[in-house]
DNA sequence: ATGGTTATCAATAATCGTTATTATTTAAAA
DNA sequence: TTTTAAATAATAACGATTATTGATAACCAT
């Protein structure tokens, strides 16, 4: 079975074409796109698809866990359909998202921290990628 | 010499009455104001204060590196005249921020994260807090 | 199958935090 | 003073997201 496919009939989803559309793209790309640029790759697939659907199939998968809100960008949401706890970097040059793989805080193993119950954390860094150290991209 | 206006100036930040009405204000609250929350609470003293003041106020503190904005919230930006690295938690049930008090991840003391040359760093927990544990708050 | 019910979707309008614009006022410099 | 630049107030514009509404498609019991 497709993964796609299997990940939302895990989650109670029920499958729709547009909901596979979405799930399929941002777990192909492995990347973070925003809801206007997966509106723009569905389109191509399936031209009526709306925005507001994007939305919509956004806040369903987000409520059952099947993706990640990043809230790295200060004007715009992103979406990834990696799951496991890990922080972003986002570079001030060229824009880009990456993931930090390193191991995220203690507090999350405890799931609690100063006495604070954690459902989920979100850990941004802001700078320079190594790729555009020494260059002058964007400036 | 009181002691925003003596930030303001060791900052070269012309010390205007309205940005020392911002300053002061997150300064004795030492909490998490939204920008109309300061505007609300400048009106009082300032009533021909505006809300774009507000913004360009708060948009020079930050370069200035006097404020730290924190996204946490997903609908608005809180600003705060702490300035060093801290996490925070937003409690979903009764939505207050928290300063966390945890020591910041090693990166930002080495200023890099696998390559990459970090300026800023923020760390975000949403759950619920002690207060609200056991309660019904929200719900 | 068929009719009734619910869920999903598309289209569009509305919301709201933030930013841009412009004119006015205030402060600094000459 | 006079000139020049900076800061502010008022308001319009922007843009991502959300709400609304009507149409369509899937589900379910008969």
């Amino acid at each position: 079975m497709e993964k796609s496919l299997k990940i939302l009939k895990e989650h109670a989803i029920r499958p729709t074409p547009q909901r596979l559309e979405v799930h399929k793209l941002l777990l192909e790309k492995d990347k973070h796109l925003s809801a206007e640029e997966i509106h723009d790759q569905v389109k191509q697939r399936m031209p009526a698809v709306s925005l507001a659907t994007i939305y919509t199939i956004l806040d369903l998968f987000k409520e059952k866990h099947v993706i990640n809100e990043i809230r790295i960008q200060f004007d715009k949401s992103c979406f990834e359909a990696r799951i496991d706890p890990h922080h972003h970097f986002l570079c001030k040059k060229c824009e880009k998202i990456f993931d930090i793989n390193m191991e995220p805080c203690p507090a999350i193993e405890k799931r609690e921290i100063e006495g604070n119950i954690i459902e989920e954390l979100q850990g941004y860094f802001y700078g320079t990628c190594k790729n555009c150290v020494g260059t002058n991209n964007g400036q």
